[in-house]
DNA sequence: CTCGACTCCTGTTAGC
DNA sequence: TGCTAACAGGAGTCGA
């Protein structure tokens, strides 16, 4: 599904509609225009405005216009940005293989090209002028201090935690587990519980997975993800992976090597 | 404020 | 083979 990777190489491609001009605005699904949006206020606020850049926050897309709000982008779990008919990631974890015209959520009509959102199980939507200020920091440029403030005192599980985009934006259940299992860290562990040296190794571990993650082509390319299902083994050690849910997620994690 | 439970969505898949 | 029910997770809401 969509995370922090995914999302970043939507934003490149939102790139590309720099300095096009919103032309028209086809928002056929009422439900995935968040906060009272209804199609009419979008198109009256975007319309003959040109695209000054696109950013990017945890896994919300910021698309900024020349004198009109910013408009944000969210992907859920299953979302696609396609620009000009082109997507930027291939395959999707939980995704299905195909795109369907019919999962068409929302469309920019640009004085050159299309931006459009495809999802079919409608999880993402489209925000004006989003709060930016209820994301915590960016899990791209998560420092160990700063990893070691969202923890402290806390009894909250440690995965629980790190998947909170007010504390930490980017991180989604698949790259949660990935880190933790790099890390050697039980997820179900009280988040405040972690010592020092935990913390450091946790927050390598997280800038590792997303590097390493981000040039195999995404949160779905994990050494732990082949083994993300029942009866699954664990890659480092050959241990049968524990299934549990921690933090209302399906979590999986390895016994023998993750305390 | 913190935390957990619940809810929404629908394509895919496991199982009868 | 054909059907049903469970499953997946990002994010918002609500109540203790």
């Amino acid at each position: 599904m969509p995370e922090i990777l995914e999302i970043e190489s939507y934003r490149e491609l939102a790139a590309r509609t720099i300095g096009r001009e919103v032309r028209a605005v086809d928002a056929p699904d009422a439900w995935f225009l968040k906060q009272g949006l209804d199609a009419e206020a979008l198109a009256s606020a975007l319309i003959g405005h040109r695209v000054d850049g696109a950013r990017r926050i945890g896994k919300l897309l910021l698309v900024d216009l020349h004198g009109a709000p910013t408009l944000g982008l969210r992907f859920g779990m299953t979302g696609r940005l396609v620009v000009d008919g082109a997507t930027a990631i291939d395959a999707l974890a939980y995704g299905p293989a195909r795109e369907n015209p019919a999962w068409d959520r929302f469309r920019l009509v640009l004085d050159r090209g299309t931006l459009v959102i495809n999802d079919p199980r409608r999880l993402g939507g489209v925000l004006l002028d989003p709060d930016e200020s209820r994301l915590g920091v960016d899990a791209m440029t998560l420092t160990s201090a700063q990893l070691a403030a969202v923890l402290e005192r806390s009894d909250a599980p440690l995965k629980a935690k790190l998947m909170d985009q007010a504390r930490i934006a980017g991180l989604g259940n698949l790259l949660t587990d990935e880190s933790l299992w790099r890390a050697g860290i039980d997820p179900a562990r009280p988040a405040g519980s972690l010592d020092a040296r935990e913390t450091e190794v946790l927050a390598a571990a997280i800038r590792e997975t997303l590097t390493l993650l981000g040039t195999r082509g995404g949160s779905h390319t994990g050494d732990l993800q082949r083994e993300r299902r029942r009866g699954g083994l664990c890659p480092r050690d050959g241990a049968p992976l524990e299934r549990r849910t921690v933090g209302g997620r399906t979590t999986y994690s390895c016994p023998a090597h993750q305390h």
